[in-house]
DNA sequence: GTAGCTGCAAACTCTTTGCAACTCT
DNA sequence: AGAGTTGCAAAGAGTTTGCAGCTAC
């Protein structure tokens, strides 16, 4: 169930009840929450709660590489649970975030790296787009 | 020649001495430059010049659209002139960004977004690599 | 018992802004 | 002359850190 408290404990951090709120919101979480959201949605639960310590903990997730964090095009971070390969539609009227998976495409980007001489150790893509048309404008 | 300052004073911006230093230094990069690359060399062709006046320049610019801010993996911005459509590979062991395009990406990307619903406005594609190998590792 | 974790507040980094002086046009 | 621009210093946002006390193991 808790994926991200078992991988914890694999890697050695004590499970200390702000880890278990974080942790848990984190796996239930099904968006791309801001550290502010996370920070929020864990007072909710556990109001003495620190931002330092959302902070350190996602700083710890993601160089156990069990959240991966973005910046899109904002001035602060957004992390990624639960993720499998794949990658972001960002909706600019809404800023609802899009998800999706093409072979086709991881296929090229390898291609690509492999001609100009390199491996491929990690990539971001982002697309930024506008609802197609039901009305007009 | 100095294609950003017929453009600046098009849009109708003053030419003041900073901004054609700034301009300049723009339009000579070769690299990415940060913010702080571009304060330091116009600093040393004029060194009374300001960070605050090279954050409002570059902002300026952004915003006609004459060079566009990318932010990769780091804590700060960086800035790209002269650009045509192309993509960013970045050498993770170096930091080196290099630039390339490729025809099939750009129409597999349109094709995503439509089949998402979308029209595509704009999207990033950052590679990350490490050299392949001459030696062994 | 102790290494590791926490909250707090201060510090840091990058960027923006209010203001009074100055400068293009 | 007047709108736009500048430098400075202060303020903002987001994030990190030193420290003394606390807690899981």
């Amino acid at each position: 169930m808790s994926g991200l408290m078992d991988r914890c404990a694999e890697a050695g951090l004590k499970m200390t009840e702000q880890r278990r709120v974080i942790l848990q919101i984190l796996d239930s979480a099904e968006d791309h929450p801001s550290v502010e959201s996370v920070y929020d949605r864990a007072k909710s639960v556990d109001s003495s709660i620190s931002m330092a310590t959302v902070y350190r903990t996602l700083n710890l997730l993601d160089e156990l590489d069990l959240v991966v964090r973005h910046e899109f095009n904002e001035s602060f971070a957004r992390y990624e649970v639960n993720m499998e390969h794949h990658h972001h539609l960002i909706d600019l009227e809404t800023g609802e975030v899009h998800e999706f998976q093409n072979e086709e495409l991881e296929a090229l980007k390898e291609k690509i790296a492999n001609e100009l001489g390199f491996e491929l150790v990690d990539h971001t893509l982002e697309l930024y787009g506008r609802k197609l048309d039901k009305s007009s404008k």
